[in-house]
RNA sequence: GGGCGAUUAGCUCAGCGGUAGAGCGCCUGCCUUACAAGCAGGAUGUCCCUGGUUCGAACCCUGGAUCGCCCA
């Protein structure tokens, strides 16, 4: 083994042996406990980021850690054909070989689309790959498969049947760069610096009055007057009471619009006189609904003005914005220019401003499915990790406005519907009437005997939006709408999903409502929201900032287990974002380098175990007789049982990073600065034919050998890899035998001592002392020098008696004496350097030149730290409340305390005077 | 405007009623044959401010400040 940890080769050659042995390929008839995950599916368009590496680490150390706890673990991978990402990259290649979209057509399109998957999308599934993902690649599902396809032609029937589905021309989010509809939800709010325009609103002639010939109205988009139906005041604005009723003229198209009055309008914002285009705003739609006024839509798909405009026709929808202002201007019209901070609606995928517009599209009710899911909700289900994140979702589930499901792009789900246009010359119009169906044929069927036999069909363009079939993952993954799925009866519901708190609307909420209208059920029993990755400055890692950092660099320099191990640790505080420090110029990050150093410090420990086990191979039994086992091994079998205790109790309620800090504290302080260095002597006895020595030898070496496999067993979750691989060179199992597949180790509650915990607590405390001693005496490591402890407690005595070689060897003592305070020779203690652990005196009796300056300084920190004490303790125990109000236990402990500080004192001040 | 979270050592964060912790960094000494990606020793804090509850508050409650996120 070299001295140092190469990951490189490691994490390849188990993740191929893992994937060539389909070691996490789980059968659907196991009898053992079913646990399923099925992960968020990356966009198809996607590359790794920091993101998935988190949310990877997060989920394969829980499907990890259940699958050693013998559970029959699936963990289903898959990507989302993210219908807006992918279009967006085919057409810049079809501009960019100047072929026109509508002439290629749709099928030629599908095509190209598909041989673009093939050869890209499936990048970020290698990309994932790398980080050792313990996921069933046999069963890796894609969003436009055919089965999950056939899921969403279903899932669309059953809630178009249910009336949950309906068409009709709204107010939809339109996103002109992607011409599509898109979703509320995929809206983003920015706020950016505009203006707001003041300009006169006339009133017709005979409106006016002396005294108003016209009103002033304020806005942020002018442009949108073209398409105004009205002016509304506020009905208890006393500045426009009077003139409720009068009509108005709407500038350069001279259309007669009223001045109504709607409690909505804010009398505070501007002049109190808000403009009304409810073809173009939502506000001002709802304004128009409860008025009945007339909808104008002044714009076309493409964001350009339509000819409902007149002299602005053809216009951009941002250059006939200043065009409106020049002809108001122009015309007199113009007051006053603001600038005004306002909030812009963004679409997600386009970043271009999205455009209020009438339309007719597809829409889920999801009132009715909400309610359902709320039901769900009071029974606990789903439970969140952590709490908070629970009203997050509730209040989601409250308030719910439709969902707008079709998209006018050709990559994605085809709505099943269709048109019999023949019933409307041909022509697909709002009153057209359609069938929903399976397939073309049934839809044929259905039309023939509702319409007679001349009937034409054709189906709607539009496909839907990729969050619909997403929402339907944990069951369509699994062989739904098939109910006698093998997979679906053995997994559903999954156990946990395991997700970052961004998606909850998009994602959560909207595949529990599906599964409960479809299943009954909620997918999930429970929901592990986790935070975002950060950067250095505490910015959200994005794309468009620029600021992400390349997992897959990472891996390169430290190690997928390193990368892994430093995400989860940082993850103590659950639902916490984590911040990832990062040198940009070197490509470094300490946090990540400092689970590398421990990666090798497991790997050396691994190797310092090899190095010793002599005869030992992987076979042997590593059973013992309790009996023969000396302190310093039933300390460390203690200590492991308590890792082990925690460690599960950490695991199983999603305490991740106290997991692997808890297992990286015990690995490193525990087994490696102590354990392993207080066995070395025994591992190499002197004199070869001590048959006790021997057989202390052989204890040491089975215990650390036992030890050290449940550690890695333990660690196997966080570090896959190198666990895998140094198990390996332990037990010398077969390649095809893995770690990953092993259980996890049994607890031995009879080796948990907490008293022989503390007590060795003060012998490490001792050994601690002595070497600080050492210091102030400016001995040399290789040095050695006499150690004299000196205490009344017989306890600890005889304990410290029990490990007199050990401490021995870990303070260089040439000779150490354990005294009775009054056996210690007074002329020895008066030569002597000496520290003070609780009633614990310790003498170095070091003859020569010594700083003594030096051990005074010492000595009176020490002083002064326990006569702190001592004034700290007796002020609480003199105050008769404390005494009385307190718990027995805290009294007494606050006793003991005082009484040791006391000794303390005592002790340093005896040392000081001998000094002297 | 409504809601959520954060504020603890130089940095990144644990702790959530009983006298402040870890990792990294820092200082000192060591190539002590598992590991210098290491070992040993050491220093470091008005636990954001303000009242209050309590025998006792970093922790619970009032109010406020700063930063961040979500929704409108």
């Amino acid at each position: 083994m070299p001295k140092n940890y190469d990951p490189a080769g490691t994490e390849n050659h188990w993740q191929q042996a893992w994937e060539a042995n389909a070691a996490f390929h789980p059968q659907a008839n196991q009898t053992a406990e079913p646990f399923c995950v099925v992960i968020p599916p990356p966009n198809v368009t996607g590359s790794l980021h920091m993101g998935h590496a988190f949310n990877t680490a997060l989920i394969d150390t829980i499907i990890r850690f259940q699958r050693l706890q013998g559970k029959n673990v699936l963990c289903l991978p898959g990507t989302d054909h993210a219908s807006i990402a992918v279009q967006t990259i085919l057409e810049k290649q079809l501009q960019k070989e100047k072929i026109d979209q509508i002439q290629l057509g749709r099928e030629n399109f599908l095509k190209r689309a598909w041989k673009w998957k093939e050869e890209s999308g499936g990048n970020i599934v290698r990309q994932l790959r790398r980080l050792g993902y313990s996921v069933d690649w046999e069963r890796e599902r894609f969003t436009l498969d055919a089965g999950l396809s056939k899921a969403v032609r279903e899932a669309f029937i059953r809630l178009h049947e249910q009336g949950l589905i309906y068409r009709g021309e709204y107010l939809v989010n339109w996103c002109p760069a992607s011409g599509s509809a898109v979703s509320d939800l995929e809206v983003e709010m920015k706020e950016v610096d505009g203006f707001l325009w003041h300009f006169r609103y006339p009133f017709k002639k005979e409106s006016e009055s002396e005294r108003t010939t016209h009103l002033e109205v304020a806005t942020t988009r002018p442009e949108t007057l073209l398409g105004d139906t009205a002016v509304a005041v506020n009905p208890s604005d006393e500045r426009y009471k009077h003139l409720i009723g009068k009509t108005l003229i709407v500038p350069f198209l001279n259309r007669e619009i009223p001045l109504i009055a709607d409690d909505h309008v804010d009398k505070e914002f501007g002049t109190g006189c808000v403009k009304v285009t409810p073809a173009h705003d939502a506000n001002d739609f709802a304004i128009g609904q409860r008025h009945n006024l007339p909808q104008i839509t002044i714009m076309k798909k493409d964001g350009s003005m339509n000819k409902n405009t007149g002299q602005f026709e053809g216009l951009d929808r941002f250059e006939a914005r200043q065009a409106v202002i020049k002809a108001l201007d122009d015309a007199g019209l113009l007051i006053d220019v603001k600038p005004h901070r306002h909030n812009v609606p963004y679409s997600d995928r386009g970043k271009v401003p999205v455009e209020p517009l009438l339309s007719t599209q597809w829409f889920v009710r999801m009132e009715p499915l909400a309610s359902k899911t709320r039901d769900h909700l009071k029974n606990g289900e789903p439970n969140f990790v952590p709490k908070r994140w629970e009203k997050v979702y509730q209040d989601w589930l409250t308030d719910i406005r439709d969902w707008c499901i079709s998209r006018q792009l050709w990559w994605g789900h085809q709505i099943p519907a269709w048109f019999v246009i023949s019933e409307t010359q041909g022509r697909i119009t709002n009153s057209t009437p359609y069938i929903v169906a399976h397939s073309e044929n049934e839809a044929l069927q259905k039309a023939k005997k509702q319409f007679g036999q001349s009937v034409e069909l054709q189906q709607d363009e539009d496909v839907l939006d990729t969050w619909f079939s997403s929402g339907l993952w944990p069951f369509s993954t699994l062989g739904w709408p098939d109910e006698k799925n093998k997979d679906l009866c053995c997994w559903f519901p999954t156990s946990t999903l395991i997700t970052g708190f961004d998606i909850i609307f998009f994602w959560v909420a909207r595949m529990t409502m599906l599964s409960v209208i479809f299943t009954g059920k909620i997918p999930f029993k429970d929901v592990y929201i986790h935070g975002l990755v950060r950067d250095e400055q505490n910015k959200k890692m994005s794309k468009s900032a620029g600021n992400g950092i390349d997992p897959l660099l990472l891996i390169k320099r430290y190690g997928a287990d390193a990368l892994r191990f430093a995400l989860v640790r940082e993850v103590a505080g659950a639902g916490q974002d984590i911040r990832l420090d990062y040198d940009r110029k070197k490509d470094t990050s300490i946090t990540i380098e400092a689970s590398r150093n421990f990666a090798n410090k497991l790997w050396n420990a691994t190797r310092f175990v090899l190095l010793n086990k002599l005869e030992f191979n992987g076979q042997q039994d590593l059973e013992f007789d309790p009996e023969d086992l000396q302190l310093a091994d039933r300390w460390i079998l203690s200590r492991l049982a308590r890792a082990n205790q925690e460690a599960t109790k950490r695991y199983q309620t999603y305490n991740l990073g106290e997991a692997a800090k808890g297992l990286y504290e015990f690995t490193w302080n525990d087994f490696c600065d102590w354990y392993l260095e207080l066995i070395k002597k025994r591992l190499n006895p002197k004199e070869t034919s001590n048959k006790q020595a021997l057989k202390d030898q052989k204890i040491a070496q089975k215990v650390m050998i036992k030890v050290l496999c449940e550690l890695l067993t333990m660690l196997n979750p966080l570090m896959p890899h190198l666990t895998e691989e140094l198990w390996h060179s332990i037990t010398k199992a077969p390649e095809n035998d893995f770690l990953s597949l092993k259980l996890w180790p049994e607890l031995n509650t009879n080796a948990l001592n907490k008293e022989l915990e503390e007590s060795f607590e003060n012998i490490t405390e001792a050994i601690r002392v002595v070497r600080n001693l050492r210091a102030v005496a400016e001995l040399k490591p290789t040095q050695t020098a006499p150690v004299i402890f000196v205490t009344p407690q017989k306890h600890l005595a005889t304990i410290m008696k029990e490990a007199e070689s050990e401490i021995s060897s870990l303070t260089r003592a040439s000779k150490l004496e354990i005294l009775d305070p009054k056996e210690l020779n007074k002329k020895q203690s008066k030569k002597s350097l000496a520290g003070v652990s609780k009633d614990l005196e310790i003498l170095l009796p070091v003859d020569g030149l010594v700083d003594l300056s030096a051990l005074e300084i010492r000595l009176k920190r020490d002083l002064s730290k326990a006569e702190k004490n001592i004034e700290n303790l007796t002020s609480r125990l003199n105050n008769p409340n404390f005494s009385k109000k307190a718990p027995a236990t805290v009294v007494s402990e606050c006793k003991a305390k005082l009484l040791d500080a006391e000794t303390q004192a005592e002790l340093a001040k005896k040392r000081l005077s001998d000094l002297t």
